[in-house]
DNA sequence: ATACTTAGCGTAAAAAATACGCTAAGTGAA
DNA sequence: TTCACTTAGCGTATTTTTTACGCTAAGTAT
């Protein structure tokens, strides 16, 4: 059977990335303030997730780094990509002009790809995005995003979670030398319970790849913590040699 | 940034389908056998899996929905998003020339998003896909796909595995009343790897979702099995309650 | 009757997760 | 300088989960 419908010069396809970041205390995500370009265009959102058509030439991964890096700057990152949204009607009306204004095009359909990526916030780069006209917004504080993209954040997060029963994603949040304190708080954060500290201390410390420096905090105002750091080889090679069967039946 | 080389009536948007099936004894993926229009083309490979260019009316699901069920009728299905293909050099030269000949159309990229599905593999099924087109064939065996379609099964499988370790994914394959013994090849099968009988079947029963029902096997050369059927709504009740830290931290 | 196959129950040991008591080492305030 | 406060960090006991494996049950095929 042949697809009718062929006008392929009516739909264009975007990338859109929900980059999130743990500060220490909780998870943010990177919010692009719109640009109302040419015109102010009436009752739109000025929040969204940062996100672009693509151009012929790059693939999609290279299109999201684009975005990313605007906002983030040269620091390394770790694209994932997560879902793809092409309701046709997902943009339309004074959205789709937005689009078709900014753009210069004339678009019927944007179907995105979403993507995302996790980073270590500190204040440097909390102002590196601010001058570049984004900014980082706690998670529980977000709402009225442009376009369908609260959905796609809310879709986000369950990728986030999912991924954290997969991967050893956490360290990807955190400097590369890190408290066992840092840890937990934010699996603490992402699951959204307590821990028992002197257990998860404990399980931590049983982790080959979890490796203990020669150094410590400093300057805090209780006893100084020992800094630790992840190995990847470590981790990857472990997976190798375990099978685990009791992890497998749901 | 607003984005250059915006001629989108040069690209388009595809999707491709991984449909795993298991028939009791082995993992197989559903393969259509590529038509040659209008005349023969060179060197092609005539396996691939299904897929299509997308309509401007259709969602993505829809899409490949529309492509599986011409392959395998009308049964039930549970299809997931998987991964993007988006190399701007993803096909090119005889492959290209041969999608452009089938849909009339002219482009120089596609882009596909691959969809995967989960079915239960019985004769009926097998000759439907054979009456029209397509075929199954055991994952050892695949090898010499069109296009990059072995790149895209390899990655397939990788998400399978994954898959099986987030959701009960495994029912997807069996009928509605299956065996402990035919979940247990199911899982020997994905995870490569030997079970002990009766600590399996043990751990089965202790799933609260997983519910015997008062129906056995018959015409078997041995003693005859209990029959159970998989609840999803206590599997579902039950995460809500359950937080299981012990399987957070990878 | 006997061999063969898979179903299905039970018990013991090992491993992992949890609960929780206690001390250590830093800061800053009285 | 002592005391309150905070988080680091060690240890032990209990419970839960996983694994190993012996044994019987109930069918078919010869």
């Amino acid at each position: 059977m042949r697809t009718r419908n062929l006008s392929y010069d009516k739909q264009a396809l975007s990338v859109d990335c929900v980059v999130f970041g743990f500060d220490g205390k909780s998870l943010k995500v990177l919010l692009e303030k719109r640009r109302r370009i040419p015109a102010p265009h009436k009752v739109l959102s000025d929040l969204k997730l940062p996100g672009s058509l693509i151009s012929n030439t790059e693939s999609l991964a290279d299109a999201a780094e684009r975005v990313i890096r605007e906002f983030i700057g040269a620091r390394s990152i770790n694209l994932r990509q997560m879902e793809i949204f092409s309701d046709p009607q997902r943009v339309q009306g004074a959205e789709l002009k937005w689009i078709n204004d900014y753009y210069r095009v004339s678009l019927e359909r944007v179907v995105t790809m979403v993507f995302f990526a996790l980073v270590k916030l500190d204040e440097k780069l909390v102002t590196y995005s601010h001058r570049h006209g984004a900014e980082w917004m706690e998670l529980h504080q977000v709402q009225g995003l442009a376009l369908d993209h609260n959905k796609i954040l809310m879709s986000a997060i369950d990728h986030l979670i999912n991924l954290f029963h997969l991967e050893p994603v956490a360290f990807e949040f955190l400097p590369k030398k890190f408290t066992i304190r840092q840890l937990q708080n934010l699996y603490e954060t992402v699951f959204d319970v307590a821990i028992d500290n002197r257990n998860f201390r404990k399980k931590m410390l049983s982790l080959e790849y979890v490796i203990p420096v020669n150094e410590k905090e400093s300057n805090v105002p209780h006893k100084p913590a020992q800094y630790f750091v992840f190995d990847r080889r470590k981790y990857e090679q472990r997976n190798k040699r375990l099978f685990k069967l009791g992890s497998v039946y749901k």
